[in-house]
RNA sequence: GCCGCGUUGGUCAAGGGGUUAAGACGCCUCCCUUUCACGGAGGAAUCACGGGUUCGAUUCCCGUACGUGGUACCA
């Protein structure tokens, strides 16, 4: 019984040790289309947390209702889904700490809120927009453009701190706006750690009173980061380096309710920076450089405003989800090509760059077409029909499969399978007469006609196909490559494509003769 | 301005006191292919700068420059 007791003491502890439930969670705000960057901080917090068998939140970000746009959040489980990063809890996935969205989260917050004021870190602040912005255009100098709201001028305004306790209650009883406002500390430094950085160090006084509570009543990210991720149990919390500066107001608060033991650990994500030029890559720079930034076709339901994203782009999702992992990433090892499970197994944080890095897109269609060779050919055709739909091209799916098999070692995306392809389907509309005219004679004339009539009777494979034009070659004492290229040229249009009687054997005797009499017409 | 974080070829990057400083994308040359591509073989191209420390710095330290992020009742 003794040993016993001790056994399950030992096993707990042994337990807590070294498999402590990892927990990750992304956050976005539902305010538009899903970024490239935010698809790879999702990426990163859902590698990790398979690699240690951890789990998956999603929480919702939508504190900011001004912001707040419609079709944004189903948008984003649609992206997650594309990507195979589907949430293991979330507004869709209930878990043992719903709500998952922070507008529905509003009343936890002021009670921690009420913690903060009660125990001097927090105060209330009745500053109208217009006594902020007078407080500003105040202390603005050449050397202090952006005056902040902080231990140097909080003194100076109205709130819980300047007025009279007497007035402050009868501020609140009276209704009067107000937001609550952090009291950050002087002198002191605030350091933690960063799983990819090391030690952070920030002086307490030059980071400014943030605000945690709205004048809505609505909670900042501040507050609510802080609130949700204790509540939730989040072991590690993993955001863009935006973060960075505001990371000790978050610091603050961890410890100022008294939850520092619980604090998760930190990563800041590398910046993912524009191709030409410095910055953040914005969708602008894809507009402008012609290359998806969104996951996939966001429209904006104000502007009606549309924007491609990589999956309309002809990007298969393993390949967007593999290139986006090996930026700013990277195995260790000469690996490139990986699937989503593979990277679950050999990820880690302490591999993540410190530096942004800039999205080369060039590189990212190169693991599309790595991706495009490894795939089976039943789900590319299915993945490419749309795309000769939408250019008015009827397939059939079995010839779609044969097809997409003689052609995708030719394709980068799956976009690519329409110029490559269509000529199976339909004859081709245009013929590069120009690069066959020169070396032209009614000996060829005739042999295509001695040839076309032979089809008639001729075995429809390859090799008898082939055998049949070297065989005629040789009697018409017409060199077989001087043929060849008219040939291909008369059946796809152009100096490109697989080879030439597997294409015949595909698109059959009919249009095999069609498209030599439509060429002999305009020779 | 102030604060934070960065900086290895054009791009992604490995490496981390002594190396010919990997590899990939892109580019160029050649081979293969009676086309195009795939594939293969080569090639050009890199440690931001200045001081230290050291027998020896790309690597460690300090500056500088440059970049970037923040400096909101946005996240």
């Amino acid at each position: 019984m003794k040993t016993g007791s001790l056994h399950s003491v030992f096993s707990f502890y042994f337990r807590s040790m070294t498999t402590p439930n990892v927990r990750v969670r992304f956050a976005p705000s539902p305010t538009g289309g899903l970024h490239l960057g935010g698809v790879r901080t999702v990426l990163f917090n859902y590698l990790f947390a398979k690699k240690n068998n951890g789990t998956f939140v999603l929480r919702v970000e939508d504190t900011d209702q001004g912001r707040y746009v419609e079709g944004a959040e189903d948008y984003i489980f649609d992206c997650l889904d594309w990507c195979g990063l589907t949430p293991d809890e979330s507004v869709r996935k209930e878990g043992p700490y719903a709500p998952y969205r922070q507008s529905e989260r509003k009343v936890i917050y002021h009670d921690y809120a009420e913690q903060l004021l009660k125990s001097g870190h927090a105060y209330y602040a009745f500053d109208t927009p217009e006594e902020l912005e007078q407080m500003r255009e105040q202390f603005k100098t050449a050397e202090n453009p952006s005056p902040q709201y902080d231990h140097r001028t909080r003194g100076l305004m109205r709130n819980s701190l300047t007025l009279p306790e007497e007035e402050t209650k009868q501020l609140l009883a009276a209704g009067t706006p107000y937001v609550v406002r952090i009291k950050m500390p002087e002198n002191e430094t605030v350091h933690f750690t960063d799983m990819i950085r090391g030690d952070i160090a920030h002086d307490t006084n030059v980071v400014d009173d943030k605000v945690l509570i709205k004048g809505d009543g609505m909670p900042t990210y501040h507050l609510a980061v802080v609130v949700d991720d204790y509540l939730m149990k989040i072991t590690h919390a993993f955001r863009g380096e935006e973060w960075l500066p505001s990371a000790p107001v978050h610091i603050m608060l961890w410890k100022n309710l008294g939850w520092e033991k619980d604090m998760p650990k930190w990563a800041h994500l590398p910046l993912i920076l524009k191709p030409d030029g410095n910055g953040k890559l914005s969708k602008r720079d894809g507009d402008r450089l012609g290359f998806p930034v969104f996951a996939m076709d966001w429209t904006d339901p104000r502007t009606g405003e549309k924007t491609t994203g990589f999956r309309e782009h002809g990007f298969l999702p393993e390949a967007f989800v593999n290139m986006l992992a090996l930026l700013g990433w990277n195995p260790g090892t000469e690996q490139e090509i990986f699937s989503l499970e593979e990277l679950g197994q050999v990820f880690s944080m302490e591999r993540v760059h410190k530096g942004g890095a800039k999205f080369d897109y060039e590189k990212a269609k190169w693991f599309n077409q790595q991706h495009i060779q490894r795939a089976d050919n039943e789900r590319l055709a299915t993945l490419a029909a749309p795309f000769f739909e939408k250019e008015g091209i009827v397939t059939d799916p079995a010839t779609l499969v044969k097809v997409v098999g003689l052609i995708k070692e030719r394709c980068h995306l799956l976009a690519d399978f329409v110029p490559q392809g269509r000529f199976f389907f339909e004859a081709p509309q245009s013929l590069d007469l120009d690069s066959i005219k020169g070396k032209w004679s009614d000996e060829k004339t005739s042999f295509f006609r001695t040839w076309s009539a032979q089809l008639d009777t001729v075995e429809w494979s390859h090799d008898a196909l082939e055998a049949s034009f070297s065989a005629l070659a040789t009697e018409t004492g017409i060199k077989k490559g001087e043929l060849m290229l008219p040939l291909r040229i008369m059946l796809v249009g152009g100096k490109f494509g697989p080879g030439v009687f597997d294409i015949i054997a595909m698109i059959g005797k009919e249009a095999t003769q069609q498209r030599i009499a439509t060429a002999l017409a305009a020779l």
